[in-house]
DNA sequence: CCTCAATTTACACACTTGTGTATCTTTTGA
DNA sequence: TCAAAAGATACACAAGTGTGTAAATTGAGG
């Protein structure tokens, strides 16, 4: 990505995303070609190019647009970390099923993977819910494993189809997230 | 993929698979090409393509091969899951090393999301360790769970070079696990 | 309002992909 | 052992990819 932040390569990119999340209401990811993306925007290929590296690329973007969102009210919200993921996945729930249909859906917990060891380093470890340690393991793993397991089962719950009802979810989570 | 038996072709299969892995130790998997591995194993381009749709297909029928092993493992060894797993992820380090150095080890975990509810689904739950409930929660939850933890775990600890010992994760997992 | 740097456009080029077709070779099984 | 089924080879072709270059356009600051 270019992270330009002149006018029309904002212009540019915001059109290309766009188009990328329209396409992908009608078409697989797969099928999708960085030839449709432009001829849906109007714009030249090498305008694309000058932006992006690839169709990944644009994805890529995408989501770690959506992330930030999610990681600035995770900071932000009094409430708890498992209320905040509940709220993000309500609020997202067509981007959610979208990804889900093209077997994407792992690439939010790639970036979470990323995202919230940054955030938990920031912060006093015997404070964080997600940071209960037992014996002298790095906290990092007890962090991977809470991230692990929460994405894992929303992954499970968008391939229910997002019907059963989150706050038993929740609920569920919390009781065993407490019990570690 | 195209399973056919035929000597032929199981022959042009091999040949094309162990090409993959052989550039993978020298290229990103995103530098390779189906030529680059036609041209290693001395096939015809077209010999590829009537065995195998695209060089994802390659990886999935490695990745599917080596999850086969490991659920063989799961299944007839007297140990616990966990003694399986990490046995599975000593003999692979070479492998998982290289899917890690190419952001591609999630692929395991969504292939153990398909074939671990299968086999527990032909087990007896309330002898799985995996599967210790609470609430009225469809059981799935709980695997998903589980497998979401260890896998994160794991993919940290490769993250992390595979050289904090196995035995030490492998105890505060288990420690964790059996709150649940 | 004018200038200058950044961006877009409009091409061109070499390369990869996936598919199709005809022919030769290998394998199967009656 | 030999016919036919399946696979490999050797091409060809249309389409997409990523990059390069030069000219036109945009917009932010003096």
């Amino acid at each position: 990505m270019n992270d330009s932040q002149n006018p029309s390569a904002l212009r540019s990119k915001k059109h290309i995303t766009d188009a990328l999340l329209k396409l992908m209401e009608d078409l697989p990811y797969s099928e999708i070609s960085v030839k449709q993306i432009v001829l849906e925007t109007g714009l030249e290929r090498k305008t694309f190019y000058n932006n992006f590296t690839s169709k990944d690329d644009v994805l890529d973007s995408i989501i770690t647009g959506t992330i930030t969102d999610y990681v600035l009210a995770l900071t932000r919200s009094p409430e708890g970390p498992l209320t905040v993921i509940f709220d993000f996945c309500d609020k997202n729930r067509t981007f959610l099923s979208l990804l889900h249909k093209n077997n994407l859906l792992y690439l939010l917990l790639l970036k979470l993977n990323i995202v919230i060891p940054e955030i938990n380093s920031s912060m006093d470890i015997s404070e964080n819910p997600f940071c209960k340690l037992i014996g002298n393991l790095d906290p990092d793993y007890l962090i991977a494993f809470n991230i692990g397991a929460i994405w894992n089962v929303i992954f499970k719950w968008v391939d229910r189809g997002m019907t059963d009802p989150p706050e038993e979810i929740k609920a569920t989570l919390e009781e065993y997230l407490k019990r570690i």
